[in-house]
DNA sequence: CGCGACGTTGATTTGCCTCAACGATTGTGG
DNA sequence: CCACAATCGTTGAGGCAAATCAACGTCGCG
């Protein structure tokens, strides 16, 4: 098991002292995932915060009349977790699911709070983390209830250009809020000028 | 000045030793708003985390046709901040306006960051402050990219009830992302049944 | 090779917006 | 304390953004 990247992830922040780094490798595992294999599934308790060392996540959840709406991506050197669930202890209405093969490093509930209560620098790299996760969501809902859906493709290419290319349109479709065929029209507009 | 619902806000999640409420209440100023007073606007620098003692604010965005869109309202034991500009710096895009007058308590910049240092409870606090307000914004995407106005309405009224009273219907508007005219109609056919 | 996932196109419908007008309420200055 | 202005909620006619439904071509993969 390779956790090179996990450290190398926290060190770009502030780097880890030896203890840090010899408590956080004890509380890593290692999830090797197949294409459309089910991170997390509405109804289960999430129990792990992961950490994606390579491949290609959606968290997504499920209306009433059975239609997906991605939430968010998370590729290499980001986190998938539902916080809801992982801390409140309660069934995920969520899921998540790869859309590539992908690699991951996971750490359990007990690990993570153990970390957090031995290691002031752990509660600290996932206050900056959720902080700037925070920041993104708002400025979704900003996106999402003031500019029309081209605006919002247009923004998302320039803020997510690696993932524009990797993901298929239909998922960027569900992201953005619109249905595939309307994301169609909406490129081929863009690309007529 | 009394600093008491700040504190009190505080111990509800983990109780405050003696030295760090001396060293919060050291750091804490006082700010008594009145109505439709800007906290702060685009183009300034967010310096401070605001605490609301009473009353009620709005964050809210301007899009290129000058129309606001509401990002969130702030009541009684919420926080009020930027914290994208106030990390960064950098001039904010956003406003946040008093709806009625408001006493808030203000933590700037510096001691915030003198509190983490010296205090890592204050960041264990900030760190769950946020998660939780992550979790929001989440379903509120969630909510914008899958449900119409009337849901999106509806699920306002449950989640917020005190708040679908206390503010003019313009602006749950706003926040809902959609048109008074709209709402008032959505509004009308609830009633109906 | 054949199947399933994906992208595109077109016709029709619907949710919501725009603009305009009108009472009702509120707040404020004289 | 009243008068006026500003804000707020509502209603209606017309228009646009985006959804729905259906059909079809392409590609990658088992």
């Amino acid at each position: 098991m390779n956790v090179d990247p996990l450290i190398a992830f926290f060190n770009a922040y502030v780097p880890l002292t030896v203890s840090e780094k010899d408590d956080l490798i004890r509380s890593v595992k290692e999830r090797k995932m197949k294409r459309k294999e089910l991170f997390l599934q509405d109804g289960q308790v999430c129990h792990h915060h992961g950490f994606v060392v390579s491949g290609c996540l959606r968290t997504y959840g499920v209306d009433d009349a059975g239609k997906e709406h991605n939430l968010q991506f998370a590729a290499e050197n980001d986190w998938v977790v539902d916080l809801s669930s992982f801390y409140s202890g309660k069934p995920s209405r969520l899921f998540i699911e790869t859309l590539e093969p992908a690699h991951l490093l996971l750490i359990e509930k007990n690990d993570v709070i153990e970390l957090y209560k031995h290691h002031a620098k752990f509660v600290r790299y996932f206050k900056v983390i959720f902080e700037n996760k925070f920041v993104e969501m708002q400025n979704r809902v900003l996106q999402n209830i003031s500019s029309t859906a081209e605006q919002r493709y247009l923004a998302f290419l320039e803020q997510y250009p690696h993932l524009s290319n990797r993901l298929p349109s239909v998922h960027i479709a569900s992201y953005l809020g619109c249905t595939p065929e309307f994301l169609s029209k909406v490129r081929k507009d863009i690309s007529r000028g």
